[in-house]
DNA sequence: TGTATATATAAATATACGTTTATGTGTGAA
DNA sequence: TTCACACATAAACGTATATTTATATATACA
């Protein structure tokens, strides 16, 4: 059986702002990247993300509910360890894209 | 004269959480999106996106001001009238990117 | 100089958000 | 069952942010 895959245009025309927003939102935090930063070199339960970026641990575990809304980890239990994933990887390449720009715009910004 | 041009490694290990999240909360919401949907079509004055989005005058200026304080617009007085455009188009391409995600995930979230 | 237009700024308010501290829940092992 | 561990949740707090309303500034033109 063939898949069918709704093809979206990728154009900002035809964007939808309040989705864009909803993700960006999550993306807008320090500690919520550390974490996608984390999680981008593989699947990790709760304690080793907390020892791997240095924050208190149910603030890890509120970062996570907030990335798990957002859609971008899907989490797995098993046994005593609660492991979190990346939903998708393209968040990846996306924020590796964003760390780029950001980063020349504040050089060039420098520039004079 | 050679231009000299940073190289930035394009991956999120070594990613500034602290750039990205600068950037990431500037495109965090719906207004703002909106601004940069229509100045990615060109050049306008606040009139025009005033008109074109639907929101207060001051309210575009508040939002103005943001996106210039992270870089991604530029201003530009001509008479009376104030042009904002975009600092680097490259946004418009992230932003393309960060709706087919968004699209996809709320996608697969509604299959089941 | 005075008036109209284009935009910015200020003040005020309500809401959202990040963080800490304290406590609850679930799992496994003795 | 009791204890220890891994994690989630709740409450409380301060701060940041979006929006509205009102006013100020700057430019063009009569």
């Amino acid at each position: 059986m063939e898949k069918h895959v709704k093809v979206i245009p990728d154009n900002l025309t035809n964007a939808d702002p309040q989705a864009v927003a909803f993700l960006a939102k999550a993306m807008a935090d320090e500690n919520r990247l550390r974490i996608i930063m984390v999680l981008a070199k593989g699947k990790k339960p709760v304690s080793r993300i907390v020892e791997e970026i240095g924050i208190s641990q149910p603030l890890a575990s509120h970062h996570l509910k907030e990335l798990k809304r957002a859609l971008l980890v899907k989490v797995e239990r098993s046994g005593p360890f609660i492991y979190y994933e990346l939903a998708d990887h393209r968040i990846v390449t996306i924020l590796s894209k964003l760390n780029s720009l950001a980063a020349e715009l504040l050089a060039n910004r420098k520039a004079f």
